[in-house]
DNA sequence: TACCGGAGCATTTTT
DNA sequence: TGCTCCGGTA
């Protein structure tokens, strides 16, 4: 009977997949915890899993898949649909489509709102803000209620939200989150109140959901045990990746979703968490067992498959250190006599030389970069890194960090789309009147106050005297909304109008407008693979494309080129050959996050997911010198750092120490590139000739 | 009322 | 450093 997909995984690994499937059926609704630490082969069980319920029988479409990020859900449901593929013959394609319900848990919440709109009183034409958008209306909100001239400062848009956004999805009290984490805005705590009841009207107002309403109301329509029975009734069962980084709405919404626990399993390592800043808790997957009864069965994945043993050696050590361990110690029978590698050397451009030059050597012995990956705490300490990269031509793709989506241009196109889709969003619809010239923040308001009271309020701009100074524009503006609203040409067409009438306002508003241009051409490209505008603007903004490549536009799929990536951005994955870069305290730890006990432990887990990515080779550099970002105006720019507080000396034997370049016929080598440098400032002259 | 220039300030990680 | 806010000017 045991099918043979079965037959390569371990015993563990196996008890994960078949739990309440294969067994009696008296216990196929148990909820399971699987604790997988790094490197466990974590996705691949639960492809497995998912594919041995659709092997017994479970309907693929009545299957819930949350992961983190959409990548993970699209890899998920890949390998779920080879599997299948594999048992049922070719038809296997045929389910890539019936796994329809895996996505993140912003996802699905936007998903399940629109179908449930008209039942739970939202307008299902609502439009998504994302960080930025949300941002923007705190703080016409801040500045209606006269918070902004304040005598002593009040806290900025971006605190205000990041404040609001872990009272949403802690479910904790205003008053406790400002002690436990802004204590130097607590003598706000009225005003932030009214600031965040104005927000939240505002929103509502405008037809607007920001990331955390897409929790929220999802939480609100399963507290209804009606809904939460339609709702939690359309699914059979209910898998959860990364559990250790879910907050406590989430958690809220899955417990209300499955109260039981009938089919559901969550599956995560409390060792990775690093998503407090997010409000995610390390409680929900401790807690997660008791909150049944009978208690949840757990299930842990201790056998590592990716690193070598010495590499899992330092990592384990690195860990172990932690102030409070709930879990295991991995381990692995791939022996190697390469310890990772501590590195001295003495900046931030030698650490940049070093990585590129072991980089093309690993090429030369055969690793490709794509095998190879440099992570780094922070996205900016990638910066002298990427110049480098950039002088020797070698291609690279960054994760995390800055996004294409976060372009002035790019959002500037967004926002007349995500108008015409919803004309109430008050922050796109000020940000595109703006863009015609002689239109500014009084002007804008005032037209959106005149067509807010239209039922169609795009065709009342059509009525609307055009504004003084606005000229001729005006005109073709309207009758680009006119066009947007009606819809005539269709998607994608539509994204190409826009992109037409706003170039010539790119080209007054911007210098450096042609290389803005592309941009736009690839938004459009992006855009022509989604079915309609509304899916476009809400899976763009749910989905934002992480990559940032030194070569814009092109996509890279084909080449071969070197991993940049934050370390958040590089959960989950692996790579042959690892750098991580400054590993010295005030990166790694953050000067920032060595704030409470609680912080630094978030640091410590991040120096132990950064090292687990490593499968052959771990390098660690501590540049003993660096640049700071210039906090100190008139004193010294350089800071002399020492090497992380979690490599303490009890932990050196697991490296192989050392430093770089070494001494002797290298000198010259590195003199021949200094003349190689010229190159860079003729290579700058030419991009204007 | 739009827009420009200067001053002052905060400063990570992301759905 | 790069962004936001503020005040002066057209």
């Amino acid at each position: 009977m045991a099918a043979a997909y079965l037959e390569k995984l371990n015993d563990q690994q196996k008890q994960a997949v078949e739990h309440g499937v294969s067994g009696e059926r008296g216990d196929a609704s148990r909820p399971l915890l699987i604790i997988a630490g790094a490197g466990s082969g974590k996705t691949n069980t639960l492809a497995h899993r998912v594919a041995h319920l659709i092997v017994n029988g479970a309907d693929p479409r009545r299957i819930l898949l949350m992961t983190f990020s959409r990548r993970a859900a699209a890899e998920m449901a890949r390998r779920v649909e080879r599997i299948c593929a594999k048992v049922f013959g070719t038809s296997g394609s045929a389910m890539s489509d019936a796994l329809t319900w895996a996505g993140t848990f912003h996802g699905i919440g936007a998903r399940l709102l629109r179908i449930y709109a008209e039942q739970i009183g939202v307008d299902p034409d609502f439009t998504i803000h994302d960080r930025e958008d949300s941002a923007d209306l705190m703080n016409l909100a801040r500045h209606e209620l006269g918070f902004s001239k304040t005598e002593n400062r009040f806290p900025t848009k971006g605190t205000c939200l990041s404040i609001y956004s872990r009272v949403v999805n802690s479910e904790t009290p205003l008053d406790e989150v400002l002690r436990a984490f802004y204590p130097w805005v607590s003598e706000w705590q009225a005003q932030l109140r009214e600031l965040f009841a104005a927000y939240v009207e505002a929103k509502q107002a405008q037809n607007v959901l920001d990331y955390d309403d897409l929790l929220l109301y999802w939480a609100q329509m399963v507290a209804d045990p009606v809904l939460a029975e339609e709702i939690g009734g359309r699914f059979d069962h209910v898998l959860v990746d990364e559990y250790q980084d879910t907050n406590r709405l989430q958690s809220s919404v899955l417990l209300a979703l499955k109260p039981e626990g009938r089919g559901l399993t969550v599956v995560g390592d409390d060792a990775q968490s690093i998503y407090s800043f997010r409000a995610a808790t390390v409680r929900n997957i401790l807690d997660f067992p008791k909150s049944f009864t009978p208690e949840a069965d757990v299930i842990t994945l201790d056998r590592n498959y990716r690193s070598t043993q010495p590499i899992l050696a330092a990592a384990n050590g690195v860990i172990d250190l932690a102030r409070e361990r709930f879990t295991k110690n991995l381990w692995t029978d791939r022996q190697s006599s390469e310890r990772p590698r501590l590195l001295t050397v003495a900046d931030e451009a030698d650490q940049a030389r070093y990585i590129a030059e072991r980089v093309l050597e690993n090429r030369e012995s055969g690793m490709t970069l794509k095998q190879q990956a440099v992570l780094f705490r922070t996205s900016s300490h990638s910066g002298p890194l990427e110049v480098e990269l950039t002088r020797r031509n070698i291609p690279f793709v960054k994760f995390g960090g800055l996004k294409f989506l976060d372009s002035a241009h790019v959002k500037d196109l967004l926002a007349i789309l995500r108008f015409s889709q919803n004309p109430r969003d008050r922050v796109a619809g000020f940000r595109t009147m703006q863009m015609l010239p002689g239109v500014g923040p009084q002007t804008a308001g005032k037209i959106l106050d005149a067509i807010a009271a239209d039922p169609e309020p795009l065709a009342a701009l059509a009525e609307i005297p055009a504004p003084p100074r606005s000229g001729e524009d005006w005109a073709a503006f309207a009758s680009l909304m006119e066009g947007l609203r009606k819809g005539s040409s269709g998607w994608p067409a539509e994204i190409g109008w826009a992109r037409q009438w706003y170039e010539p306002h790119l080209d007054r508003i911007h210098e450096d407008a042609d290389t803005r241009k592309a941009d736009l051409l690839q938004l459009e490209q992006i855009a022509a693979g989604y079915p309609s505008r509304e899916r476009f603007l809400t899976e763009l903004t749910l989905d934002p494309p992480d990559a940032t490549s030194d070569q814009a536009g092109t996509p890279l799929l084909d080449e071969d080129y070197l991993i940049l990536s934050t370390i958040h951005s590089a959960k989950g994955q692996e790579w042959r050959s690892v750098f991580m870069l400054n590993v010295v305290d005030g990166c790694i730890p953050s000067d920032l996050g060595a704030g409470s006990t609680h912080e630094l432990e978030e640091e410590r887990r991040l120096l132990y997911v950064g090292m687990t990515r490593a499968r052959d080779s771990l390098t660690l550099i501590i540049p003993q010198r660096f640049f700071t970002g210039g906090q100190h105006a008139q004193g010294d720019r350089h800071v002399f750092a020492s090497r992380s507080r979690f490599i303490p000396v009890t932990l050196l034997q697991f490296f192989e120490t050392g430093s770089w370049p070494v001494v002797g016929p290298r000198a010259t080598e590195r003199a021949g590139e200094r003349q190689v440098r010229i190159d860079v400032a003729a290579r700058m002259r030419s991009m204007w000739k």
